[in-house]
DNA sequence: CCTACTGTATTAGTGTGCTTAGTACAGTTG
DNA sequence: CAACTGTACTAAGCACACTAATACAGTAGG
C-alpha cells in the first residue's frame, strides 16, 4: 500500500500543508517505517493531480525537519535517524504550541485537571509512552 | 494603567491578532476586570500608529468570543458573564490545539512524563487551579 | 440641538502566500 | 544513452489576509 494521500481543496488549507501532516501521520503511526520508500516527487504529483512544485515543497519541509531524507537521484526516503534535537531547541519548539494550548483552555474555564487528562488521552492516541 | 499594549511590525504576526493576543492575556491575569472600560478605537489607534479599522477587528473578534463586550456608542467593556460554553463547544475548540502540540511531541521524541510535566508547568504559570 | 465622542459598516487598495507552468540542471540506474 | 530520480529557478495568475479611507449610527453633555 503506497501511501494514500488524500487532499481536500474544499479547505483554506494549503495542499502542501495536508501532504506534510499527513505525512507526518503515516510515519509516526509506523505505516512506513525508516528506509522506506516515498513516491517520486512527479509520480505524487500525478496521482493527486497537483503541481509537482508542490510535492517537492512539502518533501523538502519534511526534510529539513528530519522526518524524511532525501537521496540525490534515488528518491525520497523515511530517516532513519531520527534527527538529534538539543533539548533546548525542542522545548524551544514546543513551547509556541503549549503557550496556544493553555491560553485557550484558560480562556474556556478549564480546569488544570480537565487538561492534563485531555493531554492524556490524546498522548494515548499517538501511543507516547510514560517514560 | 490603561492597558499597555504594544505591537511589533517587525514579526509576520498581523498587528490585529497581535492585539487579541495581548487583550486577551491582560483579562486572563486580572489586570483588568469585568466592567472595564478599554481604549477607544480611535484612542487606542492613535496611540499605536495603525488604522482605526485594525483596532476594530481586534475588538470585534474579542467579542465574538466572548472577552469583551461592546457598548454602541460607549464603548468596549470586558464581559461581565464568562460566555458559556458547552461541554462539546469547548472540547471542540480545544481539540486543534491539542493535536498540533501531541503531534510535534512525538515527531521531537518527547516522552508523555515530559509532555505531562511541560504542561503542569505552563498551566501552573497561568494560574489555573486543579480543581 | 449640536458637538464630540463612541462603535459599525462598506468599499477599496496593497501585499503576500499558494499554486501552477515551464525550463533547466544534476545524480542514479539499467 | 535513455529514463528515471531530486533540485533550482523564474514567471504568472489567483485568492485572500491585512490595512486604509470614508461614511453612517448610537450616546452623552453643555
Amino acid at each position: 500500500m503506497p501511501l494514500d494521500c488524500r487532499i481536500s481543496t474544499g479547505t483554506t488549507t494549503p495542499i502542501y500543508r495536508q501532504l506534510i501532516d499527513q505525512i507526518r501521520l503515516v510515519v509516526l503511526r509506523g505505516q512506513l517505517v525508516p528506509g522506506d520508500r516515498l513516491p517520486s516527487v512527479r509520480s505524487l504529483a500525478q496521482r493527486l493531480v497537483i503541481n509537482p512544485n508542490t510535492v517537492a515543497r512539502a518533501y523538502g519541509e519534511l526534510a529539513r525537519d528530519g522526518v524524511i531524507e532525501s537521496q540525490q537521484g534515488k528518491g525520497y526516503f523515511v530517516a532513519t535517524r531520527r534527527q538529534v534535537y538539543t533539548k533546548a531547541h525542542r522545548r524551544r519548539r514546543l513551547a509556541p504550541l503549549l503557550e496556544a494550548l493553555v491560553s485557550e483552555a484558560a480562556l474556556l474555564d478549564f480546569s488544570a485537571d480537565e487538561v492534563m487528562a485531555a493531554l492524556q488521552e490524546k498522548l494515548r492516541d499517538y501511543g507516547l509512552e510514560p517514560s
